[in-house]
RNA sequence: GGGCGAUUAGCUCAGUUGGUCAGAGCAGCGGAUUUACAUUCCGCAGGUCCCUGGUUCGAGCCCAGGAUCGCCCACCA
């Protein structure tokens, strides 16, 4: 605790909390006799920095553990992180390649000796920087996916996804990243779209083939056929095609099927056959099969047994090719091919095409579709408990749209491809026995001493590694001790809340999932909250490449934690993307400066008196006798605060929940309660404890969005017998004896009379000092009397002097008058102003605003200027324009005015 | 080719089941400085709630059609 300063200083508080926070251990959770409510965290990326997504995100997460914390659950939060395969090793060995080495250079070993130094080095960063943040995780749990527990889990599931038959070793058409050199899943080479090239090339036909075509294209009409013409945005990978495809219905190529043609450049013969497969309406309708290199020409391939030509390496080089092509990257290869091809008159002509082409989500590189060895899981028995859970809403998604997101793709899933050609991650717990038959594989957690068919002593280990996500989708439970028994697995799983953005449903959300059924028999979680995306102000995601970053570190340096957690949240409704710029943060630095004041304030009030802020008796039993108006409506407020707060919390709008403890803490009781208790006997009791007890019941209130300045100023106020802590305080009641519709009727009351006489005096420039006397009429008995006893606070909040209240008062010739809510507020104005000062005054700024309104009509009238310069500069000068112009005849009205007194 | 979301004040956005919902913040403008807070206070917003129909006593809010923008999914080479 601090001595609270005039000057809130969020850097120096936050740092001091969150390093005592991390200490103390204060968001350790262990099984016990309350309920638990667990959250899953997503195990950011180890190379990871911390960006705004993350600090969505995790503001998000930190807001409800907090929330439910204070609702007296044992909540936990588990941290970590997931090794990230592919980004980490692409890091090392980039670190490498600066001391000129490769991995290869280093052999397996010692490559990951590397990778783990960096790890220990580097990989706390977005850990630290969670902290920092506020974020209130069990840190003593961080995990990490490759810990030994995590690790003997991956193995464990893979072991019991094979007995059951749901993995499986095969030659598929996978996505081949020819820069990090692995296979990547689907999830994993999302489709771009691409502008690229529609190639149709000419394919000659065997002597013999030929004849005369019935309405094929316009150039062969009529004409013996001599060639046919198919269509490729891939012109490279003809060298690998082993057939032409027709659509057995299409009348132009009816009689072509078995016929043979012969592939350019190659002079490979390739059978030309029918396939419903084929889209007649395609190109020319006629297109070549690579059976190595196209999902669909592989499946034709299949069918229809044809021979499958791999053309390229590892790194995307041609091979098994022709001399000229022999070790050319593919699209150098694609140039000269296209070159020669045209040179030859094989090639038709070139169409634009838009296209979704694959690229590694961690390099960007073009994705190779290829036919490559690999390991897969069969996702649709795994789905199918999953698509049920989500039917029957053992799970929920909040907002509900994304269900169906989720259900559609599980009903269409695809096998998994989790072999990747890395070094880093879960080596594949395979055993090969080199003298057994090459398909003869040993499925185990440790490597076997020896071959259980042949005895053989000669084992060799598979050299891929897992996907990442083959061991994150068993985060809920592998992270609470799974496969071993374990109290906080039955205690904690299945956890209750997920949060994530709309990308990762596939990735991770659905895999989860399946994971959680599979091995847990029950779900992971019960509710998945899926937020919006962060983007700029123009709707740009944010990204490196773009440029249009701002750091969440910047931010937190500049305006605090808070701030930005405060602004995060309230510029986001239930799972809207979220919109951002850097003033934006202001918003939120203001408001915790806010509170920091009030709080001085109120301490400051104290300070003498008889009450003790620090310790004072809560709830404490006020007589209802006692409080005024104010205290009764600022309570009642308060009340229909905290109902609202939760009640907002509960169904994810966060940004009601800020918004709602913004307008109670700012609107309510700064600028109204703690005004109208300045006016008041300052030894009133009553009303220091219905000051201290509204600002620390807010605090609470506060304390999930803005942790650090709450905790920080709570320790100031916080009541006897209170725990060390505001994140282990109660969560605030809403009081059902402190709602008062009567109380909240008068002082709306109060304040439209309060309004209305500053609006007459700010209009007229009435100097503050002045105090007009102020009569108000009202028919209404109540009423008067009501305001009879508000006199003084009328007096200080609306600077005005005499108050007569009655009914049916004559309203003087010189006055100005009002009704609000059926009372006629009359402030009479002779001698309030010195006419003559004031009329100068305005004399004077007319004169500078006409001089002002010249320039900009001439301006404007320049066509050099409205014709040349940027649109938005014109349109600036235009709404000047239409400003001084409002303005001036404003100020002819009060002249105006002036004259008739 | 499917699916989803958005369209409300100059800007960024709220508006839960149709009836004080036409709002907030920012920007702008006019004023205030012996103040808990200038990271402040007071006052000023007349915007066809994208368009067209429909349901209803009544619609930003429901229905149909359309426009514009954005996102996701899909093996048309």
């Amino acid at each position: 605790m601090v001595e609270l300063s005039s000057r809130y200083t969020p850097k120096d508080v936050e740092e001091r909390l969150y390093q005592q926070w991390e200490s103390q251990a204060l968001f350790h959770a262990e099984p016990d006799r309350r309920a638990p409510y667990t959250i899953v965290i997503p195990p950011p990326n180890v190379t990871g920095i911390l960006h705004m997504g993350h600090a969505l995100n995790n503001t998000i997460q930190d807001i409800c553990i907090r929330f439910r914390r204070m609702q007296g659950a044992n909540a936990l939060w588990v941290p970590g992180t997931d090794h990230a395969g592919i980004a980490t090793q692409n890091v090392v060995e980039k670190q490498l390649a600066k001391e000129g080495l490769r991995r290869q250079d280093l052999g397996r070993e010692q490559f990951l000796q590397r990778v783990w130094q960096w790890k220990e080095q580097y990989g706390n960063t977005i850990i630290r920087q969670l902290k920092r943040l506020g974020s209130s995780c069990d840190w003593q749990r961080t995990r990490f996916t490759m810990d030994e527990g995590l690790s003997e889990a991956v193995a464990e599931v893979f072991i019991r996804l094979y007995e059951k038959g749901l993995i499986y070793r095969g030659n598929y058409i996978i996505n081949w990243c020819p820069r990090c050199q692995t296979a990547l899943s689907d999830e994993e080479a999302p489709r771009k779209e691409t502008r690229g090239k529609l190639y149709y090339l000419k394919y000659p036909l065997v002597q013999g083939s030929g004849f005369k075509v019935q309405g094929g294209p316009r150039t062969s009409n009529l004409e013996p056929r001599t060639h046919v013409v198919v269509a490729t945005t891939r012109p490279e990978t003809m060298l690998g095609d082993t057939a032409v495809a027709v659509h057995p219905k299409d009348k132009r190529y009816k009689s072509l099927i078995g016929k043979t043609a012969i592939l350019p450049l190659v002079g490979r013969e390739l059978k030309i056959i029918a396939d419903e497969a084929v889209d007649p309406e395609f190109g020319t309708g006629a297109v070549k099969v690579t059976p190595a290199h196209d999902p669909v020409d592989f499946q034709l391939g299949k069918t229809h047994k044809l021979e499958f030509i791999n053309v390229m390496t590892d790194d995307g080089r041609m091979t098994n090719v022709p001399k000229e092509y022999e070790g050319l990257d593919r699209f150098e290869c694609r140039k000269r091919l296209l070159a020669t091809l045209e040179g030859q008159g094989m090639l038709e002509k070139t169409a634009d095409h838009l296209h979704a082409v694959g690229h590694c989500y961690r390099c960007d590189t073009v994705i190779e579709p290829r036919l490559s060895l690999q390991w897969f899981v069969k996702m649709k028995p795994l789905a199918q408990p999953a698509i049920e859970a989500v039917k029957k809403k053992r799970i929920t998604f909040t907002p509900a749209r994304w269900t169906k997101v989720y259900l559609n793709w599980m009903e269409h899933i695809q096998d998994w491809c989790i072999s990747r050609q890395i070094w880093w991650g879960h080596r594949i717990p395979v055993y090969y026995c080199q003298r057994c038959p090459a398909d003869r594989v040993i499925v185990s957690k440790t490597p076997p001493g020896k071959c259980p068919k042949c005895g053989s002593t000669n084992l060799k280990q598979d050299e891929d590694v897992l996907d990442t996500w083959f061991s994150s989708w068993l985060w809920p439970f592998s992270t609470l001790g799974w496969p071993k028994k374990s109290k906080d697995l039955d205690y904690f799983y299945p956890t209750d809340t997920l949060v994530t953005a709309p990308e990762i449903i596939f990735f991770w959300v659905a895999r989860m999932i399946m994971a959680g059924l599979f091995c847990m028999e029950d779900v992971p979680f019960r509710q998945v909250y899926i937020h919006g995306t962060v983007r700029d102000l123009t709707g740009k995601k944010m990204s490196k490449s773009l440029g249009n970053i701002i750091d969440p570190l910047d931010i937190i340096g500049q305006f605090g934690a808070d701030a930005l957690r405060y602004t995060l949240v309230t510029s986001t409704a239930v799972g809207t993307d979220v919109f951002i710029s850097e003033e934006k943060f202001v918003v939120g630095r203001n408001f915790a400066n806010k509170l920091w004041n009030v709080t001085r304030y109120v301490l400051s009030t104290v300070q003498g008196s008889r009450f003790k802020v620090q310790g004072h008796p809560s709830p404490f039993n006020l007589e209802p006798r006692t409080l005024s108006v104010a205290d009764r409506w600022i309570l009642s407020r308060l009340s229909h605060a905290i109902a609202e707060v939760t009640k907002a919390l509960d169904r994810y709008a966060f940004n009601e929940a800020a918004q709602t403890a913004y307008e109670l803490i700012w609107r309510d009781f700064c600028d109204w309660y703690v005004e109208v208790s300045k006016v008041r006997s300052q030894k009133s009791e009553v009303q220091l404890a219905v000051l201290a007890h509204v600002l620390e019941t807010a605090l609470r209130l506060l304390h999930p969005v803005m942790p650090f300045v709450t905790e920080e100023l709570w320790q100031h106020v916080k009541p006897a017998g209170s725990p060390a802590s505001i994140m282990t305080a109660p969560w605030p009641k809403a009081e059902k004896r402190w709602l008062d519709a009567e109380a909240e009727e008068q002082f709306a009351l109060f304040k439209a009379v309060v309004t209305a006489i500053r609006n007459t005096k700010a209009e007229l420039n009435v100097p503050l000092e002045t105090k007009p006397p102020v009569q108000l009429s009202t028919k209404r008995e109540a009423v008067r009397r009501f305001f009879e006893d508000q006199r003084p606070f009328l007096q200080v909040l609306a600077q005005v002097g005499d108050v007569t209240v009655g009914e049916g008062l004559m309203k003087p010739r010189d006055a100005s008058a009002t009704v609000v809510d059926g009372i006629e507020v009359i402030v009479p104005l002779s001698g309030l102003i010195d006419a003559a000062k004031e009329r100068r005054r305005i004399q004077a700024r007319v004169q500078e605003l006409t001089e002002e309104l010249g320039r900009l009509d001439v301006r404007l009238k320049d066509r050099q200027f409205t014709q040349r310069a940027p649109e938005d500069v014109v349109n600036q000068a235009k709404q000047r324009r239409e400003q001084v112009t409002e303005t001036l005849q404003k100020f002819t009205g009060h002249l105006q005015l002036l004259e008739s007194l």
